[in-house]
DNA sequence: CTCTCCCGCCACCCG
DNA sequence: CGGGTGGCGGGAGAG
């Protein structure tokens, strides 16, 4: 099994990167949801025991990846059978990209296990050409060693939602040898989990681990007692006051009644499933107690954003310390070990608030936040959401459209490109959203104008940042099943577009390039790529997140479909959500009420970029609606085409930023819209790839983003419809299917916008759909696709939809049939989807995919069991700190 | 310099 | 009492 390792070999670049080690190792957490094997892959021992290993790692890897990440990729190799590791294997031998990351994850390893080390020293000889590795070898930076860095590989090493049926047994001893650390710190980790409740101690030295199943519940139960400690008054009187370091303060608050939260037990782990009230024994449990009311901060933030001193200065305060400096300080470093994990968990990332007093480091939540429903509903959906962001950022235009296992690969490999640079600084397991730096800029822009908000939320590029490290993260293994960047690497090409408003992409070359985008779409279009599930979760989540039960009933012409289905997406059911968005923010400027719907809502990346408003007087309700809708916002404040808009706010709101940025953007927004230059961009579609989670039984959607929603939607006067023209795909799991593709309407793009032909809805079912599944997709005004400069592209969206099909679709190519139904020029108003009576729940959803997956045969074993197997030694001599593995090297 | 936060001493406590 | 736990803060890496 470890001999595996010795896959690393692949490696052999090195360059790429780091952006996607990191993200990689970011990622562990979630990975975890998405390759449940890794789990029980990893195996429970280190790999440095064997010495098989080392000597292939010798030989193959220069690097040294000895614990639970690598090894997944070994076994990879040598156990193909496992979901994960044949997509791994598929990845890396068609990535180098892919191969650097892995490498870049030994390095970080290597510290832990001194085999590893020993071995990398071989390596090192072996490896020539890796001078850069070199040098990250020999010195185990510090974030090498970090608690979150830490974290993700003990995370990595269990499964996020492991079967109730499999308990698995943590012996501290074990994990701490394995990652080779001493079990100091493993304390840490596991006190911080064991405040979620994801882990709970069983026995000395022994922890059962739960998994995130619980994860909700438990942050349902802070959100309440953090409500109740009135903890979001406490901070904003904090925060108002603007405290230095301890402020008598404190005593004010007192004073002001606030309750002295004593309770120091909080939750006190009292959930009866796992913690054994022994755990409780102990009575100290700060650690435990700090973490959760941090996490309570957050859940009763309305900003999400909670800085560490104000955490610092309430549990200073909670805990009725002499609000001291040395307090004060000791409390920040458990708040940043705290945060370390949660970071790892997934739960927060890393931001800097700047106020007047200047830059603070502070955490925003990006974890589940609606606990009400399903959690992992929830929790995916958030996860999607910053992916689906993140993507269109990335990758504001896509050329063609990928099979999924191409998009998988891409995923992979995109960290490396073009902004690789960026990388360097920041922290580890944020590195991976180095983005950030590029986009930084953009995101202080749009801060600027925020003046109603007092702070504002600037990504550190070190560290995650704000929204985009740390979404990469998600993208690359967010929910069980990841989400996948189906853009090609198109960096500059992309961001410049979206940053310039200008779609104007040059067309593609590549469409027709079968290897990278088997299916060539539209060349020259840019598409993304949504999750299945996450599909799902998107249209249902268009609302903000605090506030996720304000999900619209709809208006009377709202969708039919519950916004649940995914196919809500249509424009108005955006909008709807829109106007349901928090009130709070509606206080908020219009920038950052844009940035912040584009931040939550994936979806309206996609939206069409039409001619704005000038489109429909009707819809110039749009306007009417407050541009609560951010697609309407940015229709009407955009000068451009409403996606260039959408991608260009996107990219602001999310802070991301072409290196050279581009920072009149902001401006823009505030613009009247310019309808002229809306026509200039007719001809660029987009597409929003949505694979579909079960409740589509497997159905792809694809929309055009190119196309206005709104200007048609209204007109047929029934249904709102999506403006957008797209394709239903069969996802690769469901057998072969009807491709259908809502047909551009044959608009010259030359006609105006606004007069644009609305055609019916149309309804159309598919027959392959397994209850009745419905499609509604309402015409958009269409493109006339030749129009268009993508001509190329047209083609073969006219004479053979399938073509288009992604990879995946290819499969199933042969089994299309030209008669399939084909629904071209027929635009779609609404979609409804009826897959199954019983509606899917999230969670369920969610399981589905994964199994669909990830599930293999090898997958299915019980990890649980393997773990066992290990432990044991460890002796009980040792020291504590003897555990501890000399990061030297063995000896 | 500030921000982070690793490291490990050593006090608690439990069995 | 021995050993598991984990508070705590010095001090150093990273930026």
């Amino acid at each position: 099994m470890e001999v595996n390792c010795l896959t690393l070999k692949d490696l052999i670049n090195p360059k790429q990167a780091r952006l996607e080690l990191a993200i990689e190792d970011g990622e562990n957490a979630q990975k975890e949801n998405i390759f449940v094997d890794r789990s029980r892959m990893a195996p429970k021992t280190p790999i440095k025991n064997e010495p098989m290993d080392l000597s292939k790692q010798k030989i193959f890897t220069p690097e040294r990846n000895p614990i639970t990440p690598v090894k997944l990729v070994d076994r990879q190799q040598a156990e193909p059978w496992t979901p994960t590791a044949n997509l791994k294997m598929l990845i890396s031998a068609a990535s180098p990209d892919i191969r650097d990351r892995e490498k870049k994850k030994g390095l970080f390893r290597p510290i832990e296990n001194k085999d590893d080390a020993f071995t990398d020293s071989l390596q090192l000889d072996v490896v020539g050409d890796s001078a850069v590795d070199e040098f990250e070898k020999q010195r185990p930076s510090r974030k090498q060693k970090s608690l979150g860095l830490l974290c993700q590989k003990f995370l990595a090493r269990y499964p996020s939602y492991p079967l109730s049926t499999e308990k698995t047994t943590i012996s501290l001893d074990e994990v701490a040898v394995s990652l080779g650390v001493e079990r100091r710190r493993i304390y840490d980790i596991v006190n911080v989990l064991e405040s979620l409740h994801l882990v709970s101690r069983v026995a000395k030295n022994q922890y059962g681990w739960h998994g995130r199943h619980s994860l909700p519940k438990t942050l349902r139960t802070l959100q309440r007692l953090g409500e109740e400690q009135k903890y979001e008054e406490q901070m904003a009187h904090l925060q108002q006051k603007e405290l230095d370091l301890m402020d008598y303060k404190f005593g004010e608050r007192r004073k002001n009644g606030y309750p002295d939260s004593q309770d120091q037990q909080l939750l006190d782990f009292s959930e009866p499933d796992y913690s054994s009230s022994s755990a409780n024994s102990r009575k100290d449990k700060s650690l435990r107690i700090m973490s959760q009311k941090f996490v309570m901060l957050f859940l009763v933030s309305k900003t999400k954003i909670v800085t560490l001193d104000v955490a610092a200065k309430i549990l200073i305060e909670e805990s009725q310390d002499t609000p001291d400096h040395s307090k004060f300080k000791t409390k920040v470093r458990r708040l940043y070990d705290i945060a370390n994990v949660l970071t790892s968990l997934a739960l927060i990332k890393k931001v800097h608030v700047t106020e007047e007093r200047g830059r603070k480091p502070a955490f925003k939540w990006i974890g589940p936040v609606d606990f009400s429903s399903s959690e992992l509903k929830r929790e995916t959906y958030g996860k999607i959401q910053v992916c689906a962001r993140q993507r269109l950022v990335r990758y504001g235009s896509f050329n063609t459209v990928q099979t999924s296992e191409r998009m998988e690969r891409k995923v992979i490999s995109e960290p490396s490109s073009p902004y690789r640079e960026e990388q360097g600084s920041g922290g580890y397991s944020l590195e991976i959203g180095s983005l950030a730096a590029v986009y930084r800029q953009k995101i202080e822009d749009n801060s600027q104008e925020s003046t109603s908000i007092s702070k504002r939320v600037v990504s550190t590029a070190g560290s995650s940042d704000t929204s985009l490290p740390v979404d990469s993260e998600y993208c690359v293994n967010p929910l069980a099943h990841q989400v996948f960047s189906v853009a090609q690497d198109l960096p500059a090409l992309s961001m410049q577009n979206s940053l310039n408003g200008q779609v104007g992409i040059p067309l593609a070359p590549v469409s027709s390039n079968v290897e990278s985008m088997k299916p060539a779409l539209l060349a020259g279009q840019p598409l993304v790529y949504v999750p299945s599930t996450s599909l799902f979760m998107l249209c249902a989540s268009l609302r903000e997140e605090p506030f996720p039960e304000s999900c619209s009933e709809g208006d009377g012409r709202s969708l039919e479909v519950p916004p649940t289905v995914g196919l809500s997406l249509a424009p108005s059911s955006q909008k709807r959500l829109c106007e349901d968005r928090k009130p709070w923010e509606e206080h908020e400027p219009a920038t950052k009420r844009q940035s912040q719907e584009l931040e939550d809502s994936p979806l309206s990346l996609v939206m069409p970029k039409k001619p704005s408003d000038s489109i429909d007087p009707a819809s110039g309700k749009t306007m009417g609606n407050r541009g609560s809708v951010f697609l309407e916002d940015t229709r009407v404040n955009g000068p451009h085409p409403a996606v260039e808009e959408v991608l260009g706010n996107a990219t602001a709101n999310c802070f991301v930023s072409s290196e050279g940025g581009n920072p009149s953007r902001n401006a823009d927004t505030e613009m009247p819209s310019k309808e002229n230059e809306s026509t200039k961009e007719p001809s660029l579609l987009h597409y929003l790839y949505v694979q579909s989670p079960a409740g589509l039984n497997g159905f792809n959607v694809l929309f055009s983003g190119s196309q206005t929603p709104h200007t048609v939607g209204p007109s047929s006067g029934q249904l709102p419809s999506f403006g957008v023209p797209c394709m239903v795909l069969p996802s690769p799991t469901v057998g072969p299917f009807p491709v259908v593709y809502s047909p551009a309407m044959p608009v010259p793009i030359s006609s105006a916008p606004g007069t644009l032909p609305n055609t019916g809805p149309v309804n159309f079912s598919l027959p392959g759909l397994g209850s009745a599944a419905h499609l509604l997709l309402s015409p958009a005004a269409m493109i006339n696709p030749k129009s268009s400069t993508l001509t190329s592209a047209d083609p073969q969206l006219q004479g053979q939809p399938s073509l288009n099909l992604s990879p995946v679709m290819a499969r199933s190519h042969s089994v299309i049939q030209p008669e399939s139904p084909v629904y071209v020029g027929h635009p779609a108003s609404v979609v409804k989807l009826q897959q199954s009576p019983v509606p899917v729940t999230p969670k369920s959803m969610q399981r589905t995919h994964r199994e669909m997956f990830f599930k293999t045969p090898g997958s299915l074993g019980d990890p649980v069991l393997r773990r066992r197997e290990r432990n044991q030694s460890r002796n009980s001599s040792s020291a504590q700190r003897r555990l501890e593995i000399p990061s030297s090297g063995p000896d």
